[in-house]
DNA sequence: TTAAAGTACTTTGAATTTCAAAGTAAATAA
DNA sequence: TTATTTACTTTGAAATTCAAAGTACTTTAA
């Protein structure tokens, strides 16, 4: 092992992102409108860091229309969620040591 | 409850500030190249997130010589260690839901 | 039926943060 | 003596974060 936080994976490392995949690890999907409203940030900060999120191939995203309005639905890729556990597993590591 | 992350603490929402409080809360003191050995971080970079830490007051800095050689010590002050375990309790709880 | 307000995002770029290269000052090794 | 190492600090470029403003509709109200 390099150091005690070589495990831990940037891209998860804000607190919004992992509002972000929290959710979406036990939600089979959210949409926009649902995460805002769960993490309390504005419309473009959280669409930045979604967009980092799937830049990653971490999570997908499907844009849609529910009645006549614009909808986008994200969930966890399979990648996602084994990086996450990941994450996950090096954070309770590092706090258990 | 405002949202699920709003117990996550920015001050310690970023992997080398993580590192550094979970290093300090089971050492009594650590000084610089302790911290980065631990850590694996440039000197740089090690200085900015302790000093954003010290800025809080969640540690404490004290500066001496050891024989002749400058020393740096850090330790984390009450108010740190408080933070910190709301800090985990909140990301503990994100995690569980 | 036209206007105003609301919804669901996206774009933009300023502000803040992160980071390593370079700097400093002293110790030690060659 | 000169070079290298140690233990940091300073600097500022680069990357990231964030909200304001923009876009393209839809809904409500007069």
């Amino acid at each position: 092992m390099k150091n005690i936080i070589h495990n831990i994976n940037k891209a998860f490392d804000h607190r919004i992102r992992l509002g972000i995949m929290s959710i979406l690890v036990v939600n089979e999907f959210a949409d926009f409108k649902m995460l805002k409203e769960l993490l309390g940030v504005t419309d473009g900060n959280l669409a930045s860091h979604t967009k980092a999120l799937e830049k990653e191939a971490y999570i997908n995203v499907e844009k849609s229309f529910i009645g006549r309005k614009p909808n986008t639905k994200y969930s966890v890729t399979k990648k996602g969620r084994d990086a996450f556990k990941k994450h996950v597993e090096a954070i309770e590591k590092l706090l258990k040591q």
